[in-house]
DNA sequence: GTTTTAAACGTAAATTTAACGTTTATAAAA
DNA sequence: TTTTATAAACGTTAAATTTACGTTTAAAAC
């Protein structure tokens, strides 16, 4: 070791949204604190980074842990630093964000860990200062809905032009215009259209619908910006 | 100590944005490493953060060290985890960004430190990371300009419209419609006019404005969203 | 006075937004 | 076999905003 300095424990923790399209509202993935102090108390996942691992890797370690999943959008989002924002010792906490469509499985999984999803709204007092870290997600997932395809991770790879527009009701929490929203994705460009209908909700049907991510991406890469302020 | 998990050696980086307005050109604060691996090559200004020291202490320390101003603008920005970024050790980054008016005085501060300012667009080879984290706030430079009232932080308290719109200029990277500008930036009921002309620059003169930090600060908690996006 | 020119002010077409009204496809009821 | 009901799909228009320019003005220098 090159340096002398002051080492200190870093801790990831991960901020996990889903999106429940039966209830139409976003959740949050908690779980049940194990260590002391505060062992039982809600709180954000997480766990602390290993000697050898990248930060980006101890997230998706994380996530994997509680939810199965790999491979979804996850994305660092803050560090939180205050000396004393941990009675069990100095840790520095490095939050991620991510996005998962929400199934039955994954709340049999989250179970299995003592996890449990709440509603974004309905939140149960949290430890430390993981209720500032939801805040800033929150916040963070807002405005990221305004300016980028963040909405495609929340839902099926499959989906409507209404269920896609109440999950943006829910997130922007305010009822769009329908006639405005759609015009607003289809300008885009950026949805392809299937044959078929979800007769689910309608007698008459509604198309579903796929995005383009790779068109997206391409685009991006040409200095493309996406907006959805609607 | 409550908690028996590996500890890391966590630094704060500084990416700081200076604006030259007799250049008409941002600048960037580099410095010459002083310890190996990597000895005097360029570098963010950082340093390693104290046991018992707030991450935003640490990087008001590293700020006032080495610019010796305090209460200027300095928001954290990113963290920097691969564990192998520093082959000195594993070290947890977190690069916090600053915004500061450029003058003599900061310069000769800069020098006592082997500090040296940068044009953005012509900087030497950095150590490390420190070239992705500068690229970073660079795109966070222009994307914020756009949303809020940062340009007034690397101006003085008085500027001119002219100076301000040169200042966007150098911030987007093109020539704004001046006419255009002056129309966005004086629709938003922010900037107070003095009786003032700045007579440097042309016969004419410039009226000199001073932006309204308490009415924006105010309508900001009423929900107002800055828009200079021109 | 006249000239010069940055600064300040103005205008109009094109585009986008916002707020609505209308038509259509289909299952279920009459 | 019509009729009814209604979510889904499509359309319209006024208002606001953006974009791209042209014009006037103030004051120093000639």
């Amino acid at each position: 070791m090159t340096y002398n300095h002051p080492k200190l424990l870093v801790a990831i923790d991960c901020l996990v949204f889903g999106y429940d399209i039966k209830e139409n509202n976003l959740k949050v993935l908690l779980f049940q604190r194990k260590v002391d102090p505060f062992a039982g108390s809600w709180s954000l996942i997480g766990d602390f980074v290993n000697e050898d691992e990248n930060l980006s890797d101890g997230a998706k370690r994380v996530l994997e842990k509680f939810t199965g999943l790999k491979n979804v959008f996850l994305e660092q989002l803050a560090t939180y630093g205050k000396a004393d924002r941990d009675p069990g010792g100095r840790v520095v906490s490095i939050l991620y964000w991510s996005l998962i469509k929400l199934d039955d499985l994954h709340r049999d999984i989250a179970n299995e860990h003592g996890a449990k999803w709440f509603d974004l709204n309905k939140l149960p007092e949290l430890v430390l200062d993981h209720q500032d870290m939801i805040t800033l997600g929150a916040r963070q997932l807002i405005q990221n809905a305004k300016t980028r395809p963040i909405g495609f991770e929340l839902l099926a790879e499959e989906f409507t032009l209404p269920q896609l527009k109440q999950l943006y009701d829910a997130i922007y929490g305010k009822i769009i215009d329908d006639r405005n929203f759609r015009k607003k994705i289809l300008s885009t460009d950026l949805l392809i259209k299937t044959e078929k209908k979800d007769k689910s909700t309608s007698k008459k049907g509604a198309f579903v619908y796929r995005f383009d991510a790779e068109k997206y991406d391409y685009l991006r890469n040409q200095g493309y910006h996406l907006d959805l302020n609607v």
